[in-house]
DNA sequence: TCAGTCAGTGATAAATTTATCACTATGGCG
DNA sequence: CGCCATAGTGATAAATTTATCACTGACTGA
């Protein structure tokens, strides 16, 4: 894995927050597989756009960081599960309201990022006074 | 700003939440605008670590994004206050939230990154069947 | 005029995260 | 053996985010 340069800071919790859960997939990873979603070719078809190497990786991370478990059945195809730790099942409440939040504001977003005439409720509000 | 090679996915709640709030500092840039902490340089002192410029980046980037509102005061020596828009606010639960996750996961990460050889409970489950 | 405060910008480098592509390894099966 | 499916790794490039450093600009007051 990676080796920081930059150290992180344990007292800030939304760093620690972000360094374990924050990245493009991981939110991803974790919704699919506390619906059910459990062995890595099915993480990868069912998480739209993640290549498997990256989905490894992510995994991997979350594994370490003791937020997913894994599971090897010696079967054969080899057969591999993974699931949530008691940690990581903390963590799906926090996952379901994001993803709301981020649900609710994607109108907005799409609005801002693609120069939308129409909407201007939420535009910049900047003042000179 | 950086122009975006790879493209947003507006039906990933996920995603649109990290787009917009998912970096190094804008937690902490929301919490601290949260607690009253408003002018550029009272933000650049109170967030340990960032620099003005990164700060205006990401200031600037929430404002954008219609999460954070300025008002400019042509005051001598020039006043400049940023604050929480109505959609900013919907956000501090979530930042509380995950901030608390956060502190209290920090023991755990620590020891995982920094080879605890103390504390072993939440360390990586993996089975073999 | 010169230093001092505050807000901000431009160019660029460094750090970090994601993506690509080509591989290895195990075992079943025709 | 050759080909299938599964899970995984290594090397490297591309994308993205953060950091550095040197600036501009407006204004005050000595």
């Amino acid at each position: 894995m990676y080796q920081r340069k930059i150290p992180i800071d344990y007292n800030c919790g939304l760093g620690i927050a972000m360094e374990v859960i924050g990245s493009k997939w991981k939110f991803c990873i974790l919704d699919a597989v506390s619906k059910g979603i459990q062995r890595p070719k099915d993480l990868a078809q069912a998480i739209n756009g993640i290549t498997r190497r990256v989905l490894h990786q992510q995994v991997g991370e979350l594994e370490m960081h003791g937020i997913l478990g894994k599971t090897i059945y010696t079967e054969v195809p080899l057969r591999v599960e993974y699931h949530l730790t008691a940690t990581g099942k903390t963590l799906l409440p926090l996952i379901e309201a994001l993803n709301t939040w981020g649900l609710e504001f994607s109108p907005h977003l799409r609005a801002i990022l693609e120069g939308g005439s129409s909407v201007k409720a939420l535009q910049t509000e900047e003042a000179i006074m």
